[in-house]
DNA sequence: CCAAAAATTCCACTATTTGGAACACAATTT
DNA sequence: AAATTGTGTTCCAAATAGTGGAATTTTTGG
């Protein structure tokens, strides 16, 4: 008899390691050592839209020649990185290997499909699940009827959390004093005119999402998108996420999620009585 | 004008690094210094299908408990991991993040992916592209119809070669001289009535593949999943991979697959074609 | 509450990474 | 065609970062 409990799922809240600032050189002062050095040089090519070469990513980190050299290579070799013919590197395959594992083993994404599926049934639009990791929401899974688009189209990428029900709802269920490390590490941007940008107002709407239960995008992120989420949490709130109703603006009217609300908050309810037990027990 | 001409889309032909044999303890030498001690950490958390307890990786990896302990918190702090509340150790949500990006940004999915389309929408099955990585097949895409099925349910999941179409298919297009090589690193393992298990039966089967252009799985993986495939692979075939029509034995006929044997090679080379100017003009 | 097991920290030793400079190879330019 | 520049690759002494045995703390369970 093999059972693990665990609470699992993910990072807690450790500070968001990159925002991809315009011309962001070298990280934050990573204390990983060795390893911390590869990934960041990882992460510099996966947050590359093409493919890049090596002085380009050698303009990027600042490292001696011969040492980003090696550390590429390790990266090659290991599969992390796949180096082209044209001397450009991309984004290894043994990262979608690790990936589908990690996605398939997750405990809280398990738990939570079926809540997810219900909820779809119910609503006829997407429905989201997403965790937070530092100023990000990581899209976790998603129930969608329409096959047409793209399958990795959401999961595991990441959104900012101020601009999305996902990631507002999440955060109100932080504890204050976390919440207010996140806010202040919160890079905010307009991408629509309906866009929070200023931390005053993040905050009152966060008071909102405290008192109803529920958080709105209101075409926030992306113009034509809007959708109604709640929060869900470890009974410690160490661990937070959210869960939404997404659609289309031309069908999908404020009326129309706010009547969805009650029942996007009983699924968040139905997830965190699943995961109850299965946290470790006490303390 | 940023154009960027690359072969890409993965590993060219390495060693495979794992095959997860039942009691498999430390791996093979890797000389890829600090990065791939860790990643071959990352390695043993992620071939469990529980999460795992500090003692039983300490168990699987020949390393002192201090070591072990520094690498595992590294690999936790940088996101590649994540350390539950009861001390067990799961895959981290940073790895999803890479993946997404590393699918998106993938060349070979890009360009295959219209095609796989049309061959869905010729024949009503599903369609899988796999690429060829060691002695495994790992799934960059799939197209189906019915929704129901979980979506990272394929991609990112790796088979063996020597039973699926796919694998056989990319198999048929290496030169002999790498063919020899990956036969001979092959572990055959029965997995249903049908499957091929000895070197010299394979070899059989891909001289056949050869000729006629197509491979067959006749339920070799999995009793009642039958498919057609066929290889696609770069001009200096550097690059191996191959695409499928898969479906259930009681719809689909042998025959059946048989009739769609020249759509399926049709929609392969047609991939090349796109390919092909893509690839470094010459040499 | 106590004992046993598991996880974490510590620090002298040493293997690995580092990084400057020299080398090879292409693609342009003169 | 020869020279030049821009890129990528290799080398090796010096320095840093990883190692691993043992001690310490925390957690588990009887």
């Amino acid at each position: 008899m093999d059972d693990r409990r665990s609470n699992d799922t993910g990072a807690p809240v450790p500070a968001a390691p990159e925002t991809a600032g315009p011309t962001a050189r070298s990280r934050p002062p990573t204390d990983t050592g060795t390893l911390g050095k590869a990934i960041a040089v990882l992460d510099i090519v996966a947050s590359a839209e093409a493919p890049m070469r090596f002085t380009e990513i050698l303009d990027r980190c600042d490292q001696p020649r011969g040492t980003l050299h090696r550390q590429l290579s390790n990266l090659v070799e290991e599969g992390l990185l796949s180096l082209n013919r044209d001397h450009s590197y991309s984004l290894g395959l043994r990262l979608l290997k690790f990936a589908a594992k990690a996605w398939a083993g997750n405990q809280f994404r398990t738990i939570a499909e079926p809540h997810l599926r219900t909820l779809h049934d119910r609503t006829g639009e997407t429905v989201h699940l997403g965790v937070l990791r530092g100023t990000e929401v990581i899209y976790l899974d998603k129930v969608e009827s329409r096959q047409a688009v793209r399958m990795y189209s959401q999961i595991g990428n990441a959104s900012p959390v101020f601009c999305t029900g996902v990631g507002k709802a999440a955060l109100s269920a932080l504890p204050d004093a976390v919440l207010d490390t996140v806010i202040a590490q919160i890079a905010f941007r307009r991408f629509t005119e309906h866009t929070i940008v200023t931390a005053a107002d993040l905050r009152a709407e966060i008071a909102e999402i405290r008192a109803t239960g529920n958080a709105y995008d209101r075409e926030e992120h992306e113009i034509g998108i809007r959708c109604v989420a709640a929060p869900v949490h470890s009974a410690d709130r160490s661990f937070v996420a959210g869960i939404s109703v997404t659609g289309p603006a031309y069908r999908v009217s404020m009326e129309a999620l706010q009547s969805w609300a009650g029942l996007v908050r009983e699924a968040a309810n139905a997830i965190m009585d699943d995961m109850a037990p299965r946290l470790g027990p006490r303390t």
